[in-house]
DNA sequence: TCGGAATGTAAGCTACACATGACATTGTGT
DNA sequence: ACACAATGTCATGTGTAGCTTACATTCCGA
């Protein structure tokens, strides 16, 4: 795992756990996206449009850098 | 003009105005995007990736919701 | 008055974010 | 032992972010 194949890491996963017993599937319908995206981002497959980091973000109750760090 | 399509507003270009005499090439070279990309994100013609919004917030010395606000 | 700097518009192209669907695996409860 | 929930993989398709090139406009200094 762990294929980063973009500069910019997620606590999508570390936040998903903390928040409850909240699963992939409920993350991406509060989020209005598919269980797939979801798996793509805690894999670090690539990283969301900025539209889509907010919707995560607030999705946590948290800013936008709580969740995505730019390791430059 | 303001022909948004995207629910994602930016500073841009009051932050290049604030950051001296700023023009759009310089920014674009300081990001490593081209004035095409800057006019568009300042027209709202489109939202910037997750990690081109870090590389102009921080171009600013700004932080991501410093630049780019999200109207649900 | 002419040249260059700054800004804007438009067409066509590529890369990738995100979707959909089908299937494999693991863990847990009954 | 079997169903089911949660996670992950693979394949394929579409929309759009961002690039390139080219041209038009406005403004300012020599």
């Amino acid at each position: 795992m762990s294929a980063t194949g973009t500069p910019i890491t997620n606590a999508i996963r570390r936040l998903r756990f903390e928040h409850g017993e909240m699963t992939q599937q409920a993350l991406a319908d509060a989020c209005g996206i598919t269980r797939q995206t979801v798996i793509a981002l805690e894999g670090g497959k690539y990283a969301p449009s900025l539209e889509l980091a907010f919707r995560i973000a607030r999705t946590f109750g948290a800013g936008l850098e709580d969740v995505f760090q730019w390791k430059e």
